[in-house]
DNA sequence: TATAAAGTCTGAAGTCACTAGAGGGTCAAC
DNA sequence: GTTGACCCTCTAGTGACTTCAGACTTTATA
């Protein structure tokens, strides 16, 4: 049972990207080239639509593309040892966890100056040293 | 009790941030100028060193600048209403939650991934699917 | 005190990851 | 058979840095 390629418009729209970023991810070798209809458009199969879903989402997350990369070729380890992968995955996760750390102290602020702004009380917003670990002399 | 001025290459190191990545804050507004010496060098105080910590955290997120410069008023609400501080936070609550979940999810892939190469096995490796959200027929 | 090395200054050009535009071809629908 | 939406390639522009050139300041060493 095959699956209706898609179109690269349909594609965008299915993963929120631009129709531009698509290609320039083809471009730099981040998405596979698709195979082309007759009239030389690109048409997409799913495993594109679940890459590129992939792709977006870690962008998003601040990964750089080269280690987007690295974590797409975690996906496909046929040709990477084990011991390369869990390097790989491990450096990533640290990263992961940094960022999770920072989120989750962010978000906490940023939700106590939600409540507070409900209660129609400015109070002093401590976003910054939130995420500002080194303690900050003389005040 | 007043404190040392910082050079901007002590800032640089103390938040791991390029200094000509400092100056560019500073020439698109994201950091305020800061005093300078006799001999023209910028010469920056403890506040400075707070504020760009939060900066490269948040940027290190995938804030863009101007997100960044709207956290950043939030921190400095004096000019601005309960109520857009209330808004503009609500705002960045959703999207931090996104990238949380986000996060959560490539993190637990990755640590399988890492607890079974522990094991000697090379597993499938899911990460893709942790972060495309859309099933993916056929196969 | 001289001077070399390290650090800083401004301004302009280069890079990465897109984004927008020009000029033209393809295709479904009327 | 032509109109309009969609697609093609190629080039140029934007945001967020990064690198470089040429000159000045400060610190370390002789």
């Amino acid at each position: 049972m095959s699956v209706e390629p898609l179109s690269i418009g349909k594609l965008a729209k299915a993963t929120g990207t631009k129709v531009e970023t698509i290609r320039y991810y083809e471009s730099v070798g981040l998405l596979a080239p698709p195979a082309r209809t007759k009239g030389n458009y690109r048409a997409y199969a799913p495993q594109h639509l679940a890459r590129l879903s992939f792709i977006r989402r870690a962008r998003a997350l601040g990964f750089s593309i080269d280690q987007v990369q690295e974590l797409l070729k975690l996906a496909d380890q046929k040709d990477i040892s084990c011991k390369a992968v869990d390097t790989i995955a491990r450096e990533h996760l640290a990263e992961i966890d940094r960022k999770l750390r920072d989120l989750n102290t962010l978000r906490s602020e940023l939700s106590s100056v939600i409540v507070q702004c409900g209660h129609g009380t400015i109070s002093e917003c401590r976003i910054i040293e939130t995420l500002a670990p080194v303690s900050v002399a003389g005040g």
